[in-house]
DNA sequence: ATTATCTATAGATCTATAGATAATGC
DNA sequence: ATTATCTATAGATCTATAGATAATGC
C-alpha cells in the first residue's frame, strides 16, 4: 500500500509518458522508456492505458487545452485601465506562461499537424471562445482609433503577433545560448530583456504617440 | 543511361530524404519510404550514404546553413535610404522566404536539438559572422538614437522580434486556417496581411514619432 | 471474484548488410 | 576491375498481448 508515497502506478505512468512525450515527440518517445521512467514494468502501460496513441492522446488533448486556454486567458482575463493596459498586461502574463512551460509550444506545434483528426472538435470548440474574445477586442479598439489614441489594427493579427514574440523564442534556447553568450549574458537575462522588449512593441505598435 | 532524364539516383535519394525529413523530422521518417519515394530499391539509400543518420546530417548541415543565411542577409544585404528601411526591408525579404519555405523553420527548429554536437561548429561560425552584423546595425541604430530619431533598443532583440514574427505563425498553419475561417477569410490572405503588420510593428518599434 | 502486476514472447517495423548480378570504363 | 544495382535476410527495436500469479475487496 504505497498508495500516498508515490502516487498509483497508473498517475506514474501518465506523468511519465507526458515528460517523455514532452521531450521526444510521438514518433521519438518509447513506451518502454515511459515504463522505465514510471518505474513501472511495461505491461502496466498497455493494462491502464491499452495503446501508445491513447496515452498521447490524452497528453496532447490536456496540452492542447492548457496551451490555448493560456492564450484566451491573457487577452480576455487580463486586468488594466485600458484596453491597450490589458492587453499589454494579458501579453506579459502569457510571456511568463510560455517561460514556465518551455516545452509546451514545440510539443503542441510539432504534433498538431500529426493528430489533425482528433484534434479537430477541440480546436474548433475553443477556438469559438477564442473567436469571440478576438471580436469584442476589436470593437473597444476600433473605438480608440475612431477617437485617434490607437493605431488601426486587426486585433487577430495583434494576438499572433504577441503569441509570435512570445513563444518564437521559446522554441530555439541553442541560439539564445549562443546569442548570449556573443554578447556577454546568459539566456535566462536574454529572455528577461525581451520580456521588457515585447513591452515596448506592443505599446508602440498601438498608441499613437504625439 | 537515363542520366539527363530523371537525375542519378545518389540525388533522387537526397531530394526523397529532404522531403521525408523536412515533413517527419528524424524518428518519423523511414529510410525504406525514402528509398520508394525515389524510386530506387532500399538498398541504393545505404550504397550511396551508409546510414540514415549520414544522410540526415547531410540535410540538416544544408537547412541549417538556409535558415541562418536568410537572417544574415536580411539584416545584412538589403537596401533602403535610412537604417531603417532597411531593417524593414530585409524583415520583409525574410518574411518572403519563410513564406517560400512553410517546412523549414519546423524542421531546424525541431532538429537541432537532437544534434548540438554535430550542429556546433557550423553554428559557431556563422554566428560569428552574425554577430558582426548585429554590433554594426547596433553602432548605427544608437547614432539615430543619440539623434532622437529612434526609440532605445537593442539590436539583437530587434533581429528576435522581427524571425519570431516571420517565423511563429508558419508553425502553426492549422490555426491559422481556423482563424481565417473565423474571420471570413483564408490562410493565404491572413499570411499576405500579416505582412503588413509585421511591417507596421517593426516602424512603431523604431520609429519617434512626433 | 476483481483488480493489479509480472514474465515471456509474438509479431511488426525498421536499419543495415551480405552476396550475387549487371553495367561501365579502361 | 570498378561501380551500380538487386534480392534476401540478419539483427535490433518496439508495440502489444497472452497467460500466470499476487493483491484486494466483498
Amino acid at each position: 500500500m504505497a498508495e500516498s508515497k508515490e502516487k498509483n502506478k497508473e498517475q506514474a505512468i501518465l506523468e511519465a509518458a507526458e515528460q517523455e512525450f514532452m521531450e521526444k515527440g510521438y514518433a521519438g518517445a518509447k513506451t518502454v522508456r515511459i515504463a522505465e521512467r514510471a518505474g513501472v514494468t511495461h505491461a502496466m502501460l498497455h493494462y491502464y492505458y491499452r495503446s501508445k496513441q491513447n496515452l498521447f492522446e490524452k497528453i496532447l488533448n490536456d496540452k492542447v487545452h492548457l496551451i490555448l486556454e493560456s492564450v484566451l486567458t491573457a487577452f480576455e482575463g487580463s486586468e488594466g485601465d485600458t484596453l491597450l493596459d490589458r492587453i499589454v498586461n494579458g501579453a506579459l502574463a502569457h510571456f511568463d506562461f510560455m517561460v514556465r512551460n518551455p516545452l509546451l509550444p514545440r510539443f503542441v506545434i510539432n504534433e498538431v499537424a500529426n493528430n489533425a483528426k482528433f484534434l479537430n472538435p477541440i480546436a474548433e470548440r475553443i477556438m469559438h471562445v477564442g473567436n469571440g474574445v478576438i471580436k469584442r477586442i476589436q470593437i473597444e479598439y476600433d473605438q480608440h482609433v475612431a477617437r485617434g489614441e490607437y493605431q488601426p489594427a486587426e486585433a487577430v493579427q495583434l494576438v499572433l503577433d504577441v503569441v509570435s514574440l512570445n513563444a518564437f523564442p521559446l522554441l530555439i534556447p541553442e541560439v539564445l545560448d549562443i546569442l548570449a553568450r556573443n554578447f556577454g549574458t546568459d539566456r535566462d537575462t536574454l529572455i528577461a530583456n525581451r520580456k521588457a522588449e515585447i513591452e515596448k512593441t506592443i505599446r508602440a505598435r498601438v498608441l499613437v504617440k504625439q
